[in-house]
DNA sequence: ACCTTCCAGGTAAGCGCTTTCCAGTACGGT
DNA sequence: ACCGTACTGGAAAGCGCTTACCTGGAAGGT
């Protein structure tokens, strides 16, 4: 490997010229020496060590993204956001996928910090786990005291700068929809029960319920995994609970759309006899059948936010960190309808999008 | 920041032990050293600079992953067998998106080789176009010479090792079996027109026209953007043009399932008016309606052999890159039937799996 | 003709770590 | 009591680059 010695010993100059050359430093430099330099380092196919460059000089230019997992739809959106973004700042991304384990999340935190990542992006629920979230934030917060900037996706708990999802009134807005479509009752597919994504939607379920005079029992709520087989699964166990369910709220669209095949291989209709509603508007949705009702959340302008803010100069009051909200918006597609025997007859507003102040 | 020189003069030790101890070396260190090192890390939260480790000490961690685009299922697919085997490693994998420029391809290996990462793996079509092809090739050699290792997905025409999938022959089964249902004349939307993968794959659609005595004309084939819309839109286009058409052939599953959105919205069967079949077999085309029939590529598989590859030790013979070959495998689901009025009826093998070995 | 100013280019001191080599001590053998 | 050996810990030389500072000489002023 030809080192920067190398292509200044050819070039017959000293390694500082070298360096401001291929750095274009503000240093001017003659126009003979720079063209013996760029033909040196043609020669010698010279690639500077990243490394080396990073180690002398102070700034830091890539940033870190931990998300859950990068296959995963919802991570996907978000990720182009912060890529494109990042792109734009001419930054490289490193990216970790942490499958959900707090503790290689903290691992990760360590690693991107010991690359001397120029800021770090957390994506993906919380978890109910005070001691690990405790750690994690120690973790960020000295990260941030050296020079590194954070931000955070959907965890209100932790320093950084933050972009949260309006996961609450998302929750709301899909069990709503659906009571006010004349469903008494419903029955819920829930994520992984430690995380906060988890409780913060299925809370604004509960207040939904609550607003029109229901309540979510424990016999209709299931917890699963975040993805189509646990959506599969968990809608299984729902329906062999309670036959009579006659809609489904799922609080992601991967185990919206497992439930709709559970109901496929039971041959019962959607929406006829089963409304569906998900969560997050993933861009698959659209292409199932029935297209799948939603609350869609702005996944990729999520990921641009986030890493704007992460980009951008921490702000002034160091100790307050800007807080940014994410919309939810509801989007009635054709996974939804009146329940069969609707005594209620609430127009169903079919096709309408609503989207909170 | 705290350095190791900090932890050194608080411990009041020398650096060296510090090292050691962090990097639990070989050479025995005395237990209150141990204790004492070990406490003021505590205390000052000492992170190692991992830029300053890597000029240190000669061997490489991390590596590298260049993919078109992550967020597309196909990519997120094998990124997620890559990330698999490096993580068995302990290797921090890095993930850059191409977007399907060359340029941007171009720079990512400066980049990846700059940070002195232990392998780079490139994933996603090759390009027709011969200078691009040339100069990324003498990139990765020269990066191979400093000691990298290159392993690279579904491009013959590189340096490095490779994992190859059987496009050709994935095309010609996806024909065959159009034309064994019955079907005469087929619709094809192809990918973008210079890359390789997309010529591949035609090759071999090309080829089962032959063999069952048609010919491909212009009329019947599109180029569209390797995507859902470029599907759908491709589609359209296929269908005006084209009225008669009883099959369309897409070259891979998202392009599929654009253009069972374009025959939705039109009203089409699928598949008693018309036969869609796909190619890659990603995971959503379980969950489209009809299921989709498509020939299956084992995404995963290929992303865990690429990055074994990449990891393994190069093969003696430097200059005989090792090439492992991805089978195609036909998967025949919901969307592909005979043709309205089929005269000749072929008995179709719905349901049936064929491997090649 | 002399001194100052300015500029291109070089010298060398790090950046934070690893690791080789060396020093000092303690021990055992004779 | 002396020497050899073994073993723990430290000193210091880099790893490949950047950059503050210095130098020599040309240009300009009086």
């Amino acid at each position: 490997m030809a080192t920067l010695a190398d292509v200044a010993r050819r070039a017959g100059v000293s390694t500082a010229t070298v360096s401001r050359i291929i750095n274009n430093s503000p240093k001017p430099v003659g126009e003979d020496l720079r063209e013996r330099v760029l033909a040196a380092v043609a020669e010698l196919q010279f690639v500077p060590n990243a490394n080396a460059q990073h180690l002398a000089r102070a700034h830091r230019s890539a940033v870190g993204v931990i998300v859950h997992d990068v296959s995963d739809p919802y991570f996907a959106e978000i990720t182009r956001g912060l890529q494109r973004v990042a792109t734009e700042h001419g930054r490289l991304v490193i990216i970790c996928n942490s499958y959900r384990d707090p503790e290689r999340e903290l691992a990760y935190v360590d690693l991107l910090h010991a690359h001397q990542t120029a800021a770090i992006v957390l994506a993906g629920s919380g978890y109910h786990d005070a001691p690990v979230t405790a750690r994690l934030d120690r973790k960020l917060r000295l990260y941030e005291r050296g020079g590194g900037r954070v931000a955070v996706i959907g965890r209100h708990q932790h320093a950084g700068d933050a972009v949260v999802p309006e996961n609450e009134h998302g929750g709301y807005l899909a069990a709503d929809a659906l009571y006010r479509l004349g469903h008494t009752t419903i029955g819920v597919i829930a994520g992984p029960r430690h995380l906060t994504t988890t409780t913060d939607r299925l809370a604004g379920v509960r207040r939904a319920a609550r607003d029109h005079g229901h309540r979510l029992t424990a016999r209709h709520l299931t917890y699963a995994d975040f993805d189509r087989n646990g959506g599969l699964a968990a809608a299984a166990g729902l329906l062999d609970r309670h036959p009579r369910l006659t809609a489904i709220a799922a609080l992601n669209d991967s185990m919206a759309v497992g439930a709709l095949a559970c109901l496929r291989e039971r041959g019962i209709d959607v929406p006829g006899r089963m409304s569906v509603i998900g969560f997050d508007d993933m861009p698959i949705s659209v292409d199932v059948t029935p297209p799948l009702s939603t609350v869609r959340l702005p996944l990729v302008e999520i990921g641009v936010r986030a890493m704007s803010l992460a980009l951008r100069e921490p702000a002034g009051d160091a100790d307050q960190p800007r807080v940014e909200h994410a919309a939810a918006q509801l989007v009635l597609r054709g996974s939804t309808a009146p329940p069969p025997a609707a005594t209620r007859s609430h127009r169903p507003s079919t096709g309408r999008i609503r989207r909170r102040g």
